[in-house]
DNA sequence: GCATGATCATGC
DNA sequence: GCATGATCATGC
């Protein structure tokens, strides 16, 4: 078939569907070895009969439509994630500060994307896998808004010198993820000496799973904002906006103020008041678009008089086997601080516990944060590698009057972050690489860094 | 007084 | 039954 629309492109796509890459295959390509983009590379090949190319054209240059073949996967409660970000073309620093949104290397390439999602299986050889649905993405006006932002963020690190500092974490939906073999990979930057990991324009993992979502799942979301907001603001500035008229109020006038009843016990309080104040109660936060898209995720922070939190904050549970088989970039401590970005929700107490233990927190502001590069390769990475020596040699644990010690990184060992006890009691253990049993530890963001954030 | 080990409460 | 957010508690 001669493609000469775009509606052509699409049914040649979608005759796709439901065929797996051994049966698109003409050319023996996948037999032959391993090469990544392989599977990719069958798709323009056997399914659109052209030749492979890396120019810096969409693919079919003359529809300004760009080719992604890209996996998706099913989760263990059954809904549908993508599998991994959609990395676009890498980008040129020398070159992408000369442009305009408009005239940039993004927008020239990736202004419209034929996304053909296939499903990785874990147990199945790469030939078996199956193209699910072919979607054609262009952007939304909204969402369009918001990557215009994305761009500008990353080319204003460019262009302040700071190239080396971008992480995927700075943006919401478009971010610039590491491409390369390794952190050899590095490249030239215009306004300073200090060469900058290579890296690539990509729509972040949580936006590619909304997309999937909706086109697969028919999920339904909702949006706090749109184009006309997004035009004048950004999201963080919108989100502050809507969030400053309860400044120093309790969470109880809150409710009060926004007629909505609180329920002491719930656990989901806090995240009912967000959506409730966003204008769409009701709603899960992670069905509020903008939270999903741009993996949002919110926490509570409740300062004490003096501005410290009473306690650290605590994420997941450490996997202690990913922690010795994984590199940095691969760990959970770097790819859980590198892709997400946080909604701070942040009361503070005027009295101290000891002063009266019931006391009121009062509302003080939302912030929107991500953990900058540069502490990402400095103290997140000092934990990892001092942890990952001790989970080598073997934990030590010693048994003292008040529990079982352990020589993980301890708070007091780090400026930013350390390892601690969680679990349902002392008897609640996980094995360890050397198949010793210890309680069940996470990590831990310290009080004082939390401070430091909130009080910048 | 605080660091660090222990554990509670809720929701899925 | 487990993950997660939150908080307790005591030896140093």
């Amino acid at each position: 078939m001669i493609i000469s629309t775009i509606d052509d492109l699409l049914t040649v796509a979608k005759g796709a569907e439901g065929l797996t890459f051994q049966e698109i295959d003409t050319t023996e390509r996948l037999l032959s070895r391993k090469n990544k983009g392989g599977l990719g590379q069958v798709i323009e090949e056997s399914l659109f009969g052209y030749e492979v190319n890396s120019s810096s054209e969409a693919d079919f240059s003359e529809l300004g439509v760009e080719l992604k073949v890209t996996p998706v996967k099913i989760n263990k409660s059954g809904s549908v994630s993508a599998k991994e970000r959609l990395v676009l073309n890498i980008i040129n620093y020398m070159e992408e500060v000369n442009f305009s949104f408009e005239t940039s290397s993004f927008w020239k390439k990736n202004k419209q994307l034929l996304i053909m999602f296939y499903l990785w299986e874990a147990e199945k050889n790469r030939n078996d896998y199956t193209i699910l649905k072919s979607v054609l993405l262009t952007y939304p006006e909204d969402d369009l808004e918001i990557i215009k932002n994305d761009w500008t963020v990353i080319v204003e690190k460019i262009k302040n010198g700071s190239a080396e500092d971008i992480s995927e974490g700075d943006t919401m939906y478009l971010g610039a993820c590491t491409k390369g073999a390794n952190r050899n990979s590095l490249r030239a930057q215009p306004f300073s000496e200090v060469p900058a990991m290579q890296r690539a324009f990509s729509l972040k993992q949580s936006y590619m799973t909304t997309f999937v979502r909706q086109h697969l799942d028919e999920h339904r979301i909702v949006s706090f904002t749109n184009k006309h907001e997004l035009r004048s603001k950004s999201l963080e500035e919108i989100l502050i906006e809507k969030f400053s008229p309860y400044i120093n109020l309790s969470l109880k006038e809150i409710s009060q103020s926004i007629g909505y009843t609180i329920t002491p016990t719930n656990k989901a309080t806090v995240a009912n008041m967000i959506s409730t104040i966003l204008g769409i109660r009701g709603t899960k936060l992670d069905d509020i678009e903008e939270f999903s898209k741009a993996n949002i995720k919110f926490k509570t922070i409740r300062l004490e008089k003096n501005g410290i939190p009473r306690e650290h904050m605590s994420f997941e549970n450490v996997d202690f086997d990913r922690w010795v088989i994984d590199s940095f970039e691969e760990s959970q401590f770097y790819n859980r601080f590198e892709q997400t970005k946080f909604l701070f929700v942040v009361f503070q107490f005027n009295e101290t516990h000891s002063e009266n233990p019931l006391r009121t927190p009062y509302f003080k502001k939302v912030l929107l944060w991500n953990m900058p590069e540069s502490i990402i390769q400095t103290e997140l990475k000092k934990m990892w590698l001092e942890g990952r020596k001790v989970l080598e040699e073997g934990v030590q644990l010693t048994p003292t009057k008040r529990g079982i010690s352990n020589n993980l990184p301890k708070a007091k060992d780090n400026l930013v972050t350390h390892i601690r006890p969680k679990a349902r009691n002392a008897e609640d253990k996980v094995a360890l690489p050397d198949g010793q049993l210890i309680t069940k530890q996470a990590y831990w963001l310290n009080k004082e860094y939390i401070a430091e954030i909130v009080n910048n």
